[in-house]
Parts: C-alpha cells; structure tokens; sequence
DNA sequence: AAAAAAAATGTTATAATATATCAATACCTA
DNA sequence: TAGGTATTGATATATTATAACATTTTTTTT
C-alpha cells in the first residue's frame, strides 16, 4: 500500500475515480449505494478532511436529502462498515477512505490545524502490536492508529 | 516498560501504591493534589476500567465532592495533562495510568466486554510510526494506539 | 502581614455528538 | 404480487463536552 500524504493532486480526478470504485466495489458486493450514502462519501472527498456528522448534515439539509441526525449516522456507519469511510476517533469525525477496496491497515496523520487526513500503511504495526497483544491472551478486533500533529503545508505556513 | 495485563493481582495494593507514586509526583512537581483531584484518580483505580466522565461525576456528587460536569472534566484534564490517567478515544472514557510517572508510550487494550483497559508498550510501535510520519513530513505531537477486543476473562467467561 | 497575582472551584447555561424508537416507503425475491 | 428485508422519515432524548463568569483558595510579592 502506498501512503497518502498531504502532496497536491489532481483532486477532481482523484473524487471520480474514487466514486467510480465504490460504484463498483457496491455492485460487486450487492450493496445499496443510496442517494444519501454517495452523496456524504463525495462530500467527505471533497472536503478531503475529517468532517463531524452535523457538518455532513449539514451540506445534505441544504441539498434536501435529510435534515436529522440519523441521516447522516446511517449513512457515515453505513460506509465505515463497508470500508469506503474511516472514523477517526479522536474527532469524533470521519473522513473517506483513501484506499478503497483494498484490505489494509491504516494508521492516521491528523492535522491540528486544517483537519486533513492522511493515511499510512499500518500493516508492520498492526502485526507487531496484534502478536504482543495476543501474546497476552487477548483477542484482537480492530487498532486504531492516529498520530495527531502538524501536517506539512501547515508547519510552512507557521500554524 | 512492563505489560500490565488483565491478570488477577493485589488491587488493594496496587491502588495505595499508585497513590503513594502520584502524591509523591505532584509534590516533586509542586502540583496541587486537590481533593477532587486524588478522589477521581482513587475511583479510577478502584473501578480498574475506563471510567466516563459522568460516571466519575456520580460519584462525586454522592460524595459532596460537586455535581456539575466542569468539576469531573476539570479533575481529568489535570490527571491526563500530568499522566497520571489517560482519555480513552475510541470510548470517550478515562483510565488511570498503570506506569505513573514513567515516561511511555502506551498502547491501550480495551475489552468490549468489560471495559477494562490493559497497557501494552507502545515505544516500538510509536518508533516505527514516527519515523513514517515524519519521513512525510508530518510533525508528530501525540499517537494514540488503541486495540479493541476481548480480554482473556472475558473470553473464557464466552463474552 | 497585607496586597496582588495565580490557580482552583462553584454555578449556570449551552454546545456538540449520538442513539432509541416507531411509522412509512422502497426494493428484492419467491 | 405477496411477503420479507432494507432503507428512510420523523420525533424524542441520551451522552459527552465546553463557555463564561463569579467566588474562593493558595501562592507570591511587596
């Protein structure tokens, strides 16, 4: 898995071929990709930042596709579920997964100062905390990874 | 740094023990040990689990301790600022610290089932995930690591 | 020891995040 | 097309967290 860091790129291109993959990955998988569930996945991609589920309800109200809660919950667990979003537990927020389709083990780069996301490959940790957990008897579910900090673009502008 | 596990142990002990370490902590560090303060970190290792900050604030207020929400969160964010307990992210919850005043890097085992929480070493892990994340140049502040799953009690208990 | 500054606490109010519940609708599939 | 399942609509409420300001306590300075 390659990282995705917090470079430029050519941003509408990589929405379309994101959509175009979760379009394909809910076919394959007989999955409903809903109205609801595509649009909150491209508003998560386009915003390319974690983004809190009243911030998702946000967009969706003024485009009359939902104005309570639940809406935006069942739509973002909907997508975490099948892995085309990411919950990022220290925000409290989700964000679109970077690698769609693909298995992987994600550890978190979260901004402080603009709330991207970046994805790292968490495999190597992954197995070396799942051995030294297991190695105690317990039974490991899903690790969570997130490095909070300062990307990049922000330390250069002095944030 | 040594794991503590989920295994059985002399809690009674272990709870006057780490007391002793904190107030000792707080005086070397000329912090004020408040009454609100050393109880919540008391109940913290009394209830040996993550505890939320509401559930923390009942017991105050049985106590005469205070019963609106700042006096809980208060309590915790000095415990947390001085290491003496942790927030656990993935269950908005706070657990007292196992290696009191050591420096460390610790990766939370979090049992669904009961809620208790182990310390796993995280230096390893926060070496490898540094050094990936500053390769990209990312400023890493902070990583949290958290294993969600089944505590070898719970296990066996078929949980 | 008194005054000033800093830290902690008390109190009220409210913000932000999340879920339970039940009714109505859409969609698969036998 | 009837019956079951998944999704959505809608209302209510639960849970987690912080802002703001007054008061008190502790520490430091004079």
């Amino acid at each position: 898995m390659e990282n995705i860091g917090f470079g430029h790129h050519d941003h509408a291109h990589c929405i379309t071929e994101t959509m175009q993959n979760a379009e394909e990955y809910c076919r394959t998988e007989r999955l409903r990709f809903t109205p609801v569930r595509r649009r909150v996945l491209e508003l998560l991609l386009k915003e390319h930042r974690a983004l809190g589920a009243y911030e998702i309800l946000e967009f969706l109200a003024k485009e009359g596709l939902g104005s309570q809660p639940p809406v935006a919950y069942r739509a973002l667990d909907f997508l975490v579920q099948n892995g085309l979003a990411h919950r990022i537990e220290r925000l409290n927020a989700y964000a679109a997964c970077a690698h769609l389709g693909k298995a992987h083990a994600p550890a978190f780069l979260i901004c402080k100062s603009c709330q991207q996301i970046a994805e790292l490959d968490g495999e190597q940790v992954n197995v070396v905390v799942t051995a030294k957990a297991e190695s105690t008897g317990f039974a490991v579910e899903r690790i969570a990874v997130e490095i909070e900090g300062v990307c990049p673009a922000c330390t250069g502008a002095g944030a």
